[in-house]
DNA sequence: ATGAAAGCGCTAACAC
DNA sequence: GTGTTAGCGCTTTCAT
């Protein structure tokens, strides 16, 4: 059985409140917290976090919720997560949803009752399903935007508009956008974006595809028919599905078309040819959704401190074009 | 505030503890029990974990530790691992220790005190730092073996044994291995297997190398300079990253040389050419220990029953070599 | 600065 | 079959 306070106590010859104190920073004189905790370390102690919990109304724990932990973006977002949370010494309870917004809502449900605040990273679910089961003063959106929950997005409109320059600047004045799912939030941002990144370039809306590398492999003979002398595609998975089609049809990138994609996933760089794409911050975004998520649960420790200067709601963070291979010259 | 028991009960028109019996599956009359259940669903009423395992010595929570949650045979195994545990209805507090023994056996320290077992995914940690402190009652190790834990690995002789089969039917008598890191449990698996595989097949080591994209990229070279026709990689990233090389310096796969790898992950149906691989069961081993971990830790509550038939303390699953383009007859 | 006592939400004995 | 009581491990008043 592991060690309690009593335990402690017992051993260092104190009251259980002492202990207490002295493990959580509570007024106790330097000599006796140096005993206490020496005791504590001894005796493996580790405190039980339900108990404390049931007391402080505060778990330590947090929620995370993803539609795919195999796709590497949410791979990237979790760890960011989880390497925060390390650092802050809090829980975190983790949970996909195989992109069922079902399964979504009713994670939201199960887990908010275990934990002080809840990530929902892309979810899948729509705005109404959301507000309906989401409590907004403990809950962080991670690459989602819903009126009302507070979030943390990528700027892609911005990312959009360093994608089109470049290739703008490169020749091309057709670029094909093959688009993903119809009805995410993302893909609604991305076509908002495309709509008004270049006077000059003109975009031809292809798919919409499967946001996957099979989804790609489609898009791929698409693009071909298309009089577009570049590709921007709905995410890497897309792009890298395309890539692989390009390259058994014997089409040269980026001779024959250049390709881009949204992401920078960690395979991007693995390509044949690496793949030029609009890095979007994964790791940063769960760290800072973490944070945020804590500062507004944070230091009332339940109490919902009196209105403190309009707590932020959302946090925008840059993308950057990176640029391998995949892009060149127009018509080179 | 979420509503409890108390407010169900006084809701209801009845106990606290007549609640807590209806909604648990107590002796509770049929009419009662619907009642309760009806004012609960209708309140809301989720019940406080934490309150609940205080008095029961059971969480109902879990932790996944794992070293990578970017590399996709780990996102694989949790994602095995938390479809599971959803319907079990089991919470999983996921840790990633970014390939750090040390960070490991901490995330052991904080999370076995706060669940009712864990599942350790292919652990960095020695034998003997991993015995001191974990509890082999509760513990379930993924993908590696230490005397008196119990694990869930997968048949690695065997699947050597296929993948040199089927070379050696191909033609190929030379095959070099590119292994990975020496001291790694999984390496030395992969080496022991592979030197009894087959009599008439001479294998060369090569190597080691990181067990990476990159790793493989360096192995590329290394291969061509040995005698070798074919090569068995430590895994698909290092093979992976053995055909990005070869294909940057013209080597036509798999005329001039085969390429094989272990893990069978997403990435190796899209590769050029696909790649020929060992298949370990990812998610069916993470679903397998969490069952183990349930029915060694299940029922008891905590309690640890009087020695029931020398509980299993392993589990091997098997494994298949999936043929794609990347193998083929030698010196075609 | 420290101890005693109360209580968080829940379930397990024990009565009835 | 149901209510009452006690207590899990911890923190937090309230005394001192």
């Amino acid at each position: 059985m592991a060690a309690t306070v009593s335990d402690v106590a017992r051993a260092a010859g104190v009251s259980a409140s002492t202990v207490s104190r002295a493990l959580t920073g509570g007024t106790v004189s330097p000599a006796t917290r140096e005993m206490v905790m020496a005791v504590a370390s001894q005796l493996g102690y580790q405190p039980n976090r339900a108990a404390r919990g049931l007391i402080t109304g505060r778990t330590g724990n947090l929620g995370l919720i993803v539609p795919d932990l195999r796709n590497p973006f949410f791979a990237d977002v979790v760890k960011g997560v989880t390497t925060r949370a390390r650092a802050l010494d809090c829980g975190v309870f983790i949970a996909d949803t195989d992109e069922d917004p079902r399964a979504e809502l009713e994670a939201v449900a199960a887990l908010s009752r275990n934990t002080d605040g809840l990530l929902l990273c892309s979810p899948r679910a729509g705005d109404d399903e959301l507000l309906e089961v989401v409590e907004p003063a403990s809950t962080v959106l991670i690459h989602r935007q819903v009126p009302g929950i507070p979030s943390v997005v990528a700027d892609m409109v911005d990312g959009t508009r360093q994608a089109i320059a470049h290739l703008h600047a490169l020749g091309h004045r057709r670029v094909a956008y093959v688009a993903g799912p119809e009805d995410s939030w993302a893909s609604r941002q991305r076509q908002a974006a495309l709509a008004d990144a270049h006077a000059d370039v003109e975009i031809l809306r292809l798919g919409s595809v499967a946001p996957t590398f099979q989804g790609g492999v489609l898009a791929g003979d698409l693009v071909l028919a298309s009089p577009a002398t570049a590709v921007v595609a709905y995410n890497d998975m897309v792009a890298l599905g395309l890539l692989h089609r390009l390259a058994a049809r014997g089409i040269s990138v980026p001779e024959r078309l250049s390709v881009v994609g949204y992401d920078d996933v960690s395979l991007a760089t693995m390509s044949h040819p690496p793949l030029t794409t609009v890095a979007v911050p994964k790791g940063r975004a769960g760290a800072a959704a973490l944070d945020m998520v804590q500062r507004r649960i944070g230091g009332a420790g339940g109490r919902p401190r009196a209105s403190q200067a309009a707590p932020e709601q959302e946090i925008v963070l840059g993308t950057s074009l990176v640029v391998r291979s995949s892009s060149g010259v127009a018509g080179a």
